[in-house]
DNA sequence: TCTGGGGTCCTAGGACCC
DNA sequence: TCTGGGGTCCTAGGACCC
């Protein structure tokens, strides 16, 4: 049986916002989301007042004021920062690290018997000595027992282990469906129909009529909650599957223009992220919604996804695509909330390449530079690299999954673009 | 007036092919 | 009047996570 850690910290965003102001210890402390939306985090003492995960702030304004609640804008930069750090000290304790979140990574903890709990320990009061961020660790032989000790280390004295069926028995009686990884409200009422309503219960439940009446990952689920792993460890980072941006408007947008001028924002910003990946695709999701939390009005959310003939990382391509796209989902008279741009299939750069023949009668650096301007042009500035032997030039893009094709014709890339 | 943003995985159903 | 069936691929949408 393999031990697995899940480290993760204690309300991070509210503990990164103390460390630069201690005057905030001890005090009910909240992290508003991107336009100061909803409360993102919250320290103990906000949770000890009710405060709810996702409550809106201009709901609570005034209840927040009487409580002496402190708010603070979120500063993912710093953020970032500080995970950066947590996770490279937990990287010293073992080369078994999956970074799962922004504040959560899972630890593989072979070999070390009956240490685990004083190596737990020695985790803890390490990340706490040297960045000042509290963590609480649950181990389990699985990622979801896992899960559920860290939940209960929580509640305790920081760590938790959950090694032994006993042990696992007990901590699940003590937790609600919901309570578990993978579990919310939906699935919880799916389950209530076929007579599961505890997680103990949920462990005991035949598999095949799991599959059969809520999916798979609930199937899965179960066999992680008797102690068989399902979910490994995945300690390479893997390479995105889609990219997105998106944001909400401060008021509902009713212009095709400017409507059009956010998604442009968003799809040039998410080809940037993309590049810095050095992926790229040839597939563009838009999508839009209109406010669902104004219930009386009408309710719209749609989305559209552009194939292009050839995968890109180019800017102005995706922008287009993207225009393309909203154009199938307007309409006039709808009051537009939020909308996004999704880069679907990415693909790494690097992974295509082709080869193209130049012509004899021109000087071969002329050459070269002739056709890096045309693969430029199609593919983005800095997508492509060239090799060049006698009068061949290789050059390298990326592999498209489906969608888009790539070709050494220049003709037909000269007409596709 | 004001309710986040960025992801993954699964599935239902339509299109299409033979 | 009767009006295939099976397979794959793709899209949109749902559910969940942090």
């Amino acid at each position: 049986m393999r031990p697995v850690a899940l480290v993760d910290c204690n309300n991070f965003y509210a503990s990164c916002e103390r460390l630069f102001q201690p005057r905030l210890r001890g005090r009910p402390v909240v992290v508003l989301s991107n336009n100061d939306g909803c409360v993102i985090a919250r320290s103990n003492e906000a949770k000890d007042l009710g405060i709810a995960m996702g409550a809106p702030w201009h709901l609570s304004k005034e209840t927040f004021k009487r409580h002496g609640v402190i708010v603070r804008s979120s500063n993912y930069t710093l953020y970032g920062d500080i995970s950066r750090r947590v996770m490279r000290i937990l990287s010293t304790f073992t080369p078994d690290l999956e970074i799962y979140s922004i504040d959560e990574a899972f630890l593989g903890l072979d070999g070390f018997g009956d240490r685990l709990e004083a190596h737990a320990r020695e985790i803890r009061r390490t990340v706490l000595q040297w960045t000042g961020i509290p963590v609480s660790i649950g181990i389990a032989p699985t990622k979801t027992l896992a899960k559920a000790a860290n939940r209960l280390a929580k509640q305790g004295d920081g760590v938790r282990l959950l090694m032994t069926q006993d042990a696992q028995a007990e901590a699940l009686a003590q937790l609600k469906l919901t309570d578990l990884w993978g579990v919310a409200g939906r699935m919880e009422k799916r389950l209530a129909v076929i007579g599961i309503t505890t997680p103990l219960q949920l462990r005991n439940a035949d598999p095949h009529i799991l599959r059969q009446h809520a999916g798979v990952l609930l199937e899965r689920m179960a066999l992680e909650l008797r102690g068989v792993s399902c979910v490994g460890l995945q300690n390479l980072v893997p390479q995105a599957k889609s990219i997105m941006c998106s944001r909400s408007f401060g008021r509902a947008v009713t212009t095709r223009r400017e409507l059009e001028e956010a998604v442009s924002t968003y799809a040039e910003r998410a080809a940037a992220k993309m590049r810095r990946q050095a992926l790229c695709t040839a597939t563009v999701q838009v999508f839009v919604t209109t406010n669902p939390f104004k219930t009386q009005e009408t309710q719209y959310a749609a989305s559209r996804t552009i194939t292009l003939p050839v995968a890109t990382a180019d800017s102005a391509k995706l922008v287009n695509a993207a225009t393309m796209a909203l154009a199938r989902l307007w309409r006039s008279g709808v009051r537009f909330k939020k909308a996004g741009v999704i880069l679907l299939d990415l693909v790494d750069q690097s992974s295509v390449q082709g080869d193209l023949w130049t012509s004899p009668d021109t000087p071969r650096n002329t050459r070269l530079m002739q056709a890096m301007d045309k693969l430029n042009a199609l593919y983005g500035r800095d997508t492509v690299t060239l090799a060049s032997s006698g009068r061949k030039v290789r050059w390298s893009l990326r592999a498209e999954k489906r969608s888009a094709r790539y070709t050494t014709n220049w003709d037909e890339l000269l007409r596709v673009a």
